[in-house]
RNA sequence: GCGGAUGUGGCGGAACUGGCAGACGCGCUAGACUUAGGAUCUAGUGGGAUACCGUGCAGGUUCGAUUCCUGUCAUCCGCACCA
């Protein structure tokens, strides 16, 4: 009898012998065959691992170990995003330095990352805090500034006044803020922007060449939101200045009947003296600047708005003269600030036009009266009262009008995106210092390559000012500095970088972690890049899976990487969900640790039961029982010890299933579906209790398999059958795809689609043959007028008759 | 409103390219072994009185549909006046 299975000693062992042996290093051994998985490096938080992370790093470290036994040198690496908010506030709360918190959570992170037992490079671990690391954020920043992607502007930005930071858009959720739930309210900073909008038409072209899960595709495209469409001047009557628009359907334009400004349009204030109705302009305005984003999103539907009593527009096709309008459902960020209002084929404008009572003309044919409804439709309908559009199809009157706007010089093709340029100053402590100086004379200039890295200051006091300057502001000595163009007495910028920073990169660094003269070396690169398989959340989609798409290719540009994209393949999690169903929370009180599972079922169970808990890209709910089951099956594999035999072939009436099982496990372990691939070894196993043996080559191939799933277990298992070296070194199992086809076969007999009897043919049997049989097999069940009989090959006998 | 998913036993979930729906696991039932069982093992387990009915609902295509088509409902997640 084997001893029982103890998972503590047992995991506690192998996890040291793997560490003494730099079991799982990357090799610098170029010309062996390379496999780069990556996962999100986590951010590390005071709450320690939450059982939500062992599933994507379990799955990698599943793809890892694979490849490994296949003979890939395998990069697998860890870090740590340790830049970030919870930190800090925490530090401000508790008078800790930041940098010690980080050091404390880290080293908890890693113990528990450890416990789990994952092949990651632990040579390669980086850390963004760490000023050898943000030496090169810092580094690719200026690089960026020099390119002129980098540049400072007064906006207004999203401002929590709890936090007392400024927010991304896309930090700010439903106009609260993503932390900590207060209004979001705007004010207008100097604020570090980074030009992201440069790159969006390449972001969206390269997504071709990739093979991201569909809905990463979708939403990144969505999210950078190119338009095609059209600018159009229109004359103001009388004025010498044109009203630019930006339209997607300049096949309409003999539609326009007026046209819409935002409140915050310059061409207002230019006429200002010329309007007679300014006061309630101005009061229509100051109405508009008090709503946040969210409130005027919120109350979409209502239209408002003011016509402007002052001057009138042409239509410049039709030259019919036309009112023009204020209006906040017209946001001066995107496009020109202006719209031409067509109220028969757009909902918005024919909603403001009903309400302000405007006229509305019909120029494309095919829907109701769009007096009732506007027509929307762009895909059928021909031009009406469009002059020399009349009669054309929308796909087609768009391209003349383009070529007509074109020729007399009135407007252009134009595309637009919804993507905006990335806000990437903070006024926070906790983050990479932007290393530009401020000289009265050079204005911005950067910082000298060779000062790199510029270091976070020791501060007093982590608290960001009331009045929205980060905390170094508060450090005179580091803030006075010369300016290293003129010599001159200059400032350092005070701001920092968001957290998105330092992951924009993280992966090129894995590839040479220690490098002290470059990001990481050009053999390096060359080598490792793209990466081969990253897998993250669904929620850095428009992120950090975007930023550092951005990043990669303005990297690229500049020659500093080899390939235009960072990632090859891109895949996505599930969350794990409480027992009940809901979100995993201290408030709803359905957290579970996965020390705590460690601890009492071991990591091998652990690791079995979040791969086995459902499909890998959806959501799936937490069970204490499904553990046990899982914790069951690991130690029936146990178990098999005892009813091996000392045949290293595989048994003739196991053969073909040990065939199968390889095959399946090994495809499944490549596209995702590791909880299949599970339940066949479940499935296995308990063929050999059936039979009550199994040969010790069977056993060999089973913990082979299993191997990348429960990796200790199997590794001890290996050794206790007496086989040389260590199981993460031996080979992966091969299958002969004749071998994986049974050569006699059950199938089912339907007789008009319905499964009446089932017979037992051999695989290669004739047809008519297998239907005689068959039909021999339902005798009773067939009428005498037989109209059709189908048989597909090792599959089903089907007799259709009246 | 727009975009993306998801609906299959008591539960988590399987099902290749349209071919025996419910693999595998949990739970449950019965039995065995036990002083004991919340351990282990064995057998059973979609519903139903039958040759019948069953993959959210209603149609359709097909010899045959969880799978394809049309419509519809529900839930979840993004985005939200993007001209």
């Amino acid at each position: 009898m084997t001893e029982a299975y103890n998972h503590k000693t047992l995991e506690k062992k192998w996890q040291k012998i793997w560490d003494d042996e730099k079991a799982f290093a990357a090799t610098s051994d170029f010309t062996k065959p390379k496999f780069y998985a990556l996962v999100e490096f986590p951010y590390p938080s005071g709450q320690g691992l939450h059982v939500g992370h062992p599933r994507p790093y379990t799955a990698l470290d599943i793809v890892a170990r694979k490849r490994r036994m296949q003979g890939y040198n395998v990069l697998y690496p860890m870090g740590w995003d340790a830049f970030g908010l919870p930190t800090e506030n925490y530090a401000i709360k508790n008078h800790i330095h930041p940098a010690i918190v980080t050091k404390n959570n880290v080293e908890n992170f890693k113990n528990q990352l450890h416990s789990l037992g994952y092949s990651f490079d632990w040579d390669r671990e980086i850390n963004t805090t760490d000023p050898e690391y943000y030496k090169w954020t810092q580094w690719i920043f200026l690089k960026l500034f020099k390119a002129g992607l980098a540049y400072k502007s007064e906006m207004p930005i999203n401002w929590c006044p709890s936090c007392k930071v400024g927010l991304a858009n896309e930090e700010v959720v439903n106009g609260a803020c993503e932390r900590c739930g207060e209004t979001v309210v705007h004010k207008v900073k100097s604020q570090w922007m980074l030009k992201i909008t440069e790159y969006a038409n390449q972001l969206i072209d390269d997504l071709d060449g990739v093979d991201y899960i569909e809905k990463v595709k979708t939403s990144q495209k969505n999210w950078i939101g190119r338009s095609k469409g059209a600018e159009v001047d229109f004359e103001l009557k009388g004025k010498e200045d044109k009203l630019r628009v930006y339209t997607t359907r300049p096949d309409t334009l003999f539609g326009v009947t007026y046209m819409v400004v935002s409140p915050e349009h310059p061409i207002i204030d230019k006429y200002k003296d010329e309007i007679k109705n300014w006061d309630e302009i101005v009061a229509y305005r100051e109405e508009a600047s008090k709503k946040s984003d969210f409130e005027r999103a919120e109350l979409a539907k209502d239209k408002t708005g003011v016509a402007i009593d002052g001057f009138t527009a042409i239509n410049p096709v039709s030259g019919k003269e036309i009112p023009v309008w204020i209006s906040d459902y017209v946001l001066m960020s995107y496009g020109t600030g202006a719209i031409m209002a067509v109220p028969a084929h757009d909902t918005r404008d024919w909603e403001f036009a009903k309400k302000m009572g405007l006229e509305i003309v019909e120029v494309v044919a095919g829907g109701e009266n769009v007096q009732e409804e506007p027509f929307t439709n762009t895909t059928t309908g021909k031009l009406v009262n469009s002059d020399f559009l009349n009669g054309l199809e929308v796909k087609d009157a768009k391209a003349k009008m383009i070529e007509f706007l074109t020729e007399k010089g009135i407007g252009e093709q134009k595309t637009n995106f919804k993507l905006r340029d990335w806000v990437f100053s903070r006024q926070r402590y906790w983050g990479e210092p932007i290393p530009i100086v401020h000289c009265e004379k050079c204005g911005y200039v950067p910082v000298e390559e060779s000062e790199l890295p510029l270091q976070l200051p020791e501060v007093e006091s982590y608290m960001p000012t009331d009045n929205g300057e980060s905390p170094l502001a508060a450090m005179t000595d580091w803030v006075n500095t010369t300016c290293p163009c003129c010599g001159g007495a200059a400032k350092r910028e005070t701001d920092t970088m968001p957290q998105w920073a330092g992951s924009s990169w993280y992966f090129l660094r894995y590839t040479d972690p220690t490098n002290k003269d470059a990001l990481a070396s050009k053999e390096a690169l060359k080598y490792w890049l793209p990466v081969d398989w990253y897998n993250g959340g669904m929620e850095h989609t428009t992120l950090h899976l975007l930023y550092s798409r951005f990043w990669h290719k303005f990297l690229y540009d500049q020659g500093v990487v080899p390939t235009k994209e960072p990632y090859q393949k891109r895949t996505s999690h599930g969350m794990i969900l409480g027992d009940n169903g809901e979100k995993m929370s201290k408030s709803r009180g359905n957290v579970v640790n996965p020390d705590d599972i460690v601890r009492d079922y071991g990591a091998d169970t652990l690791r079995t039961y979040e791969m086995f808990i459902g499909a890998f890209e959806l959501a799936a709910c937490w069970s204490e029982d499904g553990v046990k089951g899982c914790r069951r099956f690991l130690e029936r594999v146990w178990k098999l010890q005892d009813l091996v035999t000392d045949d290293m072939a595989y048994s003739a009436d196991m053969e073909t299933k040990m065939h199968q099982t390889i095959k399946k496990v090994s495809n499944d372990f490549e596209s995702l579906k590791y909880n299949t691939a599970i339940a066949a070894m479940m499935a296995l196993i308990n063929d050999f209790y059936k039979k009550g043996s199994i040969t010790k080559g069977e056993l060999k191939t089973l913990i082979t398999l299993l191997n990348p799933v429960a990796p200790h277990m199997t590794e001890e298992m290996w050794a206790n059958l007496g086989f040389e070296g260590r199981l993460y070194q031996a080979s992966w199992p091969e299958f002969e795809e004749a071998k994986t086809v049974e050569s006699t076969v059950e199938i089912a007999v339907q007789v008009n689609g319905k499964t009446k009897a089932t017979i037992m043919i051999g695989k290669d049997d004739a047809k008519e043959d297998v239907i005689a049989k068959g039909k021999e097999a339902v005798a009773d069940k067939l009428t005498d007028n037989i109209v059709k009989e189908i048989y597909v090959p090792g599959r089903i006998v089907n007799i259709v008759c009246r």
